[in-house]
DNA sequence: GACGGCGTTCGGCATCGTCGAACGCCCCGC
DNA sequence: GCGGGGCGTTCGACGATGCCGAACGCCGTC
């Protein structure tokens, strides 16, 4: 549907995972002439969506594209009712917290707090991760629509590492459980050595809208079993944040 | 050049300026019919670049945006080079450093390390700043070629604090003072309390690429004159990126 | 000095996006 | 409860618009 939109989209995507590329590259890629290429990048340079790299003739992402990822996360309710409380729930149980929203197949992550210990960390905003291998994407999956949940367990659930979770079978029990104890965990599933503790963000209707869980070193969040205090913060948190979810909506309609 | 990409480039820079917006309130400010842009926003849609609020007809900008601003990031030659030398900038002189770029007539801030002194702060990756009210915009300005830098001093200057420099002429010689200085200064032009203080970054062709430079309280920075033990770091560290930048272009022709 | 590969330009054809009008829905006020 | 107005959405026909293949000019290489 609008075929040029499409067409300029798959560009961005291309370009997104790749340092730069030509005209010619990206045309064998998108299986498009040549020409076509150049007329969207042409388009897209003038947006600032795209970059020519000086010199050579390859492009990049464009500057304008940062801005609306901004945008994106200054516009996002969730993240906004979020920041107040993940960095609560940081201090208080000195461990990164991480907020995310189920984007397809993966978890995007909108909001990090660093743990508050002075040790170097990069920050995680605007990462996917696979639902499967992330606290996060479990506790939202766990909460979907029989429907919805199936479709996320029937295709292909990469292995990170030799701990992951890739059984469908498997993981629809470990879904149940994380409904029935109001908390999902991850243990080294996505990298060695980390592990995540996280509950589900419901909005007014009682629909997930996302996650929020704290991540850190495996010892330390899962040591002999599930740090008690660190499920109840979390579980605690998340329901604050979804109370406020709500809130907003309901006098919203009240109106 | 390409209508409908340049439409659906409005249609979310228009988004990521106001919170959710309708079909026909987009249709009003871009002056198009209702259908056009509705076929846009379903083609956006189906990208991930735009999301229909719950319920509500609005439309907001997606979580493809933000993914894509983070690859913006992931492959921006400046900012993965500047990386390490922000860091150890940020702890030697205990200040925030930013890192931007000039992108029209405003900076755009690609990197950003906070003060290490665990206070919270605001992460400012993703803003854009006009040129002529940090540090860092000044840094740019002054090593322009004489025509861009005309033009980047003819059209309005905001004001944005009582300290804002706006008149042309000013900032023309400000500018000249720079270029012989080699660094920039900002005294609580852009907010009440903050200054900055900037050098150049320049590519192997001596062009400017980036300015990086350390902000914070005025007292700090600019107490009786601007801190000599900020202006040797931060003009060291512009120059050692400078050569990194160069070096990376250099080898690459070497080839 | 010729070749190959690149980004870029050109122009004709038909596809594809555009628009106005009409539909169905929800909310609000009478 | 019923009517109106606003919204997002669908439809279909017109013609402007973006698509493509081919050709150009540039650079680096062999």
């Amino acid at each position: 549907m609008i075929q040029s939109v499409h067409r300029a989209a798959l560009i961005l995507k291309e370009l997104g995972s790749s340092r730069r590329l030509g005209v010619t590259e990206l045309g064998e890629r998108l299986g498009l002439a040549k020409a076509t290429v150049f007329g969207l990048l042409r388009a897209l340079e003038a947006e600032q969506l795209v970059e020519r790299d000086d010199e050579a003739g390859k492009y990049r992402l464009g500057p304008a594209m940062l801005q609306l990822g901004n945008a994106f996360l200054d516009n996002h309710e969730l993240r906004a009712r979020s920041l107040l409380w993940a960095e609560s729930l940081a201090s208080r149980v000195e461990e990164a917290v991480r907020v995310g929203v189920l984007n397809g197949r993966r978890v995007l992550i909108v909001h990090h707090v660093f743990r508050p210990d002075n040790s170097l960390q990069i920050l995680e905003v605007g990462a996917s991760i696979p639902w499967h291998a992330c606290a996060l994407g479990k506790a939202m999956a766990a909460y979907l629509e029989a429907e919805r949940r199936s479709e996320l367990l029937d295709e292909d659930l990469a292995r990170l590492t030799g701990k992951t979770v890739c059984d469908p079978a498997v993981l629809d029990r470990e879904l149940d459980q994380v409904a029935r104890r109001g908390v999902a965990l991850e243990d080294q599933e996505a990298i060695v050595g980390e592990a995540e503790i996280a509950a589900t963000v419901f909005n007014y209707a009682g629909v997930p809208v996302g996650a929020i869980g704290v991540a850190g070193p495996v010892e330390r969040l899962l040591g002999d079993g599930p740090s008690p205090h660190l499920v109840a913060a979390v579980r605690e948190t998340a329901r604050s944040l979804s109370r406020e979810m709500g809130a907003g909506r309901l006098s919203a309609r009240a109106r």
